[in-house]
DNA sequence: GTACGTACCGAACGTTCGTTATGTACTTTT
DNA sequence: AAAAGTACATAACGAACGTTCGGTACGTAC
């Protein structure tokens, strides 16, 4: 009775399209007919795949969450996790514009914005054991992990933030040296130099900047 | 010749119009039928006193940094110009909605773009004479300003977006907890404790969470 | 009192949106 | 071969959008 095409594949297709989509205009520049043009198809074939544009939108942050997963290294330590957080890369770039943009939508939407909340979550989730893996070490100081992963992934996206919209003063560079800086920062007087990140106290002169 | 009403005025009335429509639906709500509707007239006043919705647009971006201006005292110290900056209070909750939701629109057109980029780049002019304060008197490790700057400026952007997507774990007494706790760990070994932050090292067992 | 400019309404303009309905081409099952 | 169901295109729907425009009411200036 049933198919010809790979439903699972052209679906894919779609969520394709979407990105781009997002990419380029953000979610106020997210429509049907957007996609539907972005993949040189009619938008019956968008909604063939997708009931309604709401599902459309939270299919599109699903697909962002897993690429925000996927920039992650399997096995990473803190600073490296926090790193790949930040838009060092033409990728983690995208990733973060869409972001950043969906909190409009996220905030508007009550139903949207439970979901960024449930991620948010995920996320200092997954940060916590690297954070008490690094108090271990001694570079982090002791006293409630949650407060650091809310701290340091309050720091990353804060400068996240900061740099799609100054990408000249927030360059690769200098994002990575603030990270650095930062965690040297914290590191308690006590712990052993060096285990998460280097100790920066004096920016080199030919710095980025 | 010319006028009979206040127009400076019925502007400041069309413009608390707009910033309620945005308090209540984000950027992605404001339309001039939304404010026209919001104030009980007709969308033709509107345009009588704003020549386009984008120029309604730029001018709410202003009144929102003017707020955000006026919510943090004249003379404050760094941590009591961060710690205005949260969404601590009904209004700074208001204020801190529409900064997230315009980001949307400012990340997909150039010219809002830039204004937020100076936007930022004037709040952390301002805050910076507050860390050096901060660095003289052993509050702060010495280094490059600019990069403690931004570092702060992130942390607090930061805990907002989080904030504003779950407030019932960050309340107002656990922002405070967490902008101190960070201050204070910021604080260098040999500082003078407790100038501009509590030295926090354990959280007390009953705090808000 | 006549002329003129401002303030504003009401309605409509053309566009674009999400969504729906209709029809056709094609595959697979019977 | 017939039946059925999927995969679309095409076209249209009604609603909402930003913007424009004609008209009216009301002042002030002459």
């Amino acid at each position: 009775m049933p198919a010809k095409t790979d439903h699972e594949a052209r679906r894919r297709d779609v969520s394709a399209a979407v990105w781009k989509v997002l990419a380029a205009d953000g979610f106020s520049g997210l429509t049907l007919r957007a996609v539907a043009a972005e993949m040189g198809v009619s938008t019956g074939l968008v909604m063939h795949y997708f009931p309604s544009k709401h599902a459309l939108i939270v299919h599109a942050l699903e697909v962002a969450e897993e690429r925000t997963r996927a920039l992650i290294p399997e096995v990473a330590d803190l600073r490296t996790a926090l790193a790949a957080a930040l838009p060092v890369s033409p990728e983690a770039i995208e990733i973060n514009r869409v972001w950043v943009s969906s909190w409009d939508v996220a905030l508007a939407e009550p139903e949207l914005g439970a979901l960024e909340q449930a991620r948010y979550r995920r996320w200092r989730a997954r940060l916590r054991p690297l954070v008490i893996e690094a108090q271990t070490t001694g570079d982090l100081p002791t006293g409630d992990p949650s407060d650091l992963v809310a701290g340091l992934a309050a720091f990353t996206h804060g400068l996240v933030v900061q740099a799609l919209f100054d990408p000249r003063t927030f360059g690769r560079k200098r994002l990575l040296h603030l990270l650095d800086a930062h965690l040297s920062a914290l590191r308690p007087p006590d712990g052993r130099p060096g285990t998460i990140a280097p100790r920066v106290q004096k920016p080199r002169a030919g710095a980025s900047r």
